[in-house]
DNA sequence: TCTTGCATCTGTAGCCGCTACAGATCGCAT
DNA sequence: ATGCGATCTGTAGCGGCTACAGATGCAAGA
C-alpha cells in the first residue's frame, strides 16, 4: 500500500480492525468527545486519518492498562494543548499504579478467604455445608 | 435487650447499620428479589426479622468475596429450596476462586507494564515523555 | 447500469450494581 | 401539638460500553 491510498482515510471498520476497538465503542468515544468528529464521505460515512488512528490506539492501550476514561481524557487534553510535562504524566501513572497495587492486595485477601472456605468444605453429597455456614454467620461486632 | 424487643423487628436503618449495607441498596435487593418483601408497620415502613438480617448479611459477605448478584441468587435459591449439596457450593466457590486468580494475574501484568513505563520516564519538566511515546505507538501487527 | 449484499448510519435502550435525588409521609420524643 | 429525623415511592444517573432496529452507503460482479 502506498501513501497515496492512505490519504483516502480509514473507514470505521478499518479503525476497529487495526486497534481492536469495537465499532460501537469508537462511535461512543466520539460522543463523549475523547475522539474528534472525523471527516465524512459524501454519503455520510466516517473517514479517519492517521492521527486519529494513533489517538484511538492510545486510548485502547490506556484502557488495557486500566486507566479510566477520565484519566485518559486528562492525558489527551494535556497532549492536545501540548501543555504537559513528563513529570505530570509520570505522577498520573504512578498514582494509577498505586491503585492497581491496592486492587491486587484486595484480591489476594479475597483469594485467601475463598481458599480457606473451600478447604474447610468436605464437598460431600450432603445438604450441609461449611461454606454456607460461614457466609450465614451474623456479624457480632457492629 | 431481651428477645421480646427483637420481636418488634428491625427498621431498614437498623438493618443497614448492622450489616453495613446501604439503605438504598437494601431496597434495591428487594426489587431484584434476592431479599424478600418484609412486613410493614401500619404506616408502611419496612419491618425485618432476624432471618432477614442473616440473609442480608449473607449477601453482604458474599458481595465482599466478589460473588456476583447472580451467583448469590443461585446460592440463595438453593438454600431456600434446601436443595443443594455441599459439593455444589464447593464447586461454585472454586469456580469463583479461579476467576479471582485470573484477575490477579491480569493485574500483575498490568502492574509490570506500568512499572516499566514509569521507570523509563525521566519525569523532568520537559514537554516530552516516554510514557506518552509508548502509549502513542501504533500497533504494527494487525 | 443495475443489483446484491456487506458496511455503516442514527437513535435509543439495556447491561451491572448500585447511588442520588425529589417530594411526600411516618413515627418518636418533647 | 410539633418538630424533625427516618422512611417512603419512583425515577434517573453513574461508567463503559453493547445491542438492537430500521434506514442508508458503497463497492464489486453480472
Amino acid at each position: 500500500m502506498s501513501d497515496f491510498t492512505k490519504t483516502r482515510g480509514y473507514a470505521i471498520g478499518e479503525m476497529s480492525k487495526s486497534t481492536g476497538v469495537n465499532i460501537e465503542t469508537i462511535r461512543y468515544y466520539e460522543r463523549i468527545e475523547i475522539m474528534p468528529k472525523p471527516d465524512r464521505t459524501a454519503g455520510g460515512n466516517r473517514q479517519y486519518n492517521h492521527d486519529q488512528l494513533k489517538r484511538l490506539s492510545f486510548i485502547k492501550r490506556s484502557r488495557e492498562l486500566g486507566f479510566s476514561i477520565e484519566e485518559i481524557r486528562a492525558l489527551l487534553t494535556m497532549v492536545d494543548r501540548s501543555d504537559f510535562t513528563c513529570g505530570e504524566v509520570h505522577s498520573m501513572t504512578t498514582e494509577h499504579l498505586a491503585s492497581v497495587k491496592e486492587k491486587i492486595l484486595a484480591l489476594h485477601r479475597l483469594e485467601h478467604a475463598l481458599e480457606t472456605m473451600a478447604a474447610e468444605c468436605g464437598r460431600g453429597d450432603v445438604p450441609d455445608c461449611p461454606i454456607l455456614d460461614t457466609l450465614f454467620e451474623v456479624g457480632v461486632a457492629t
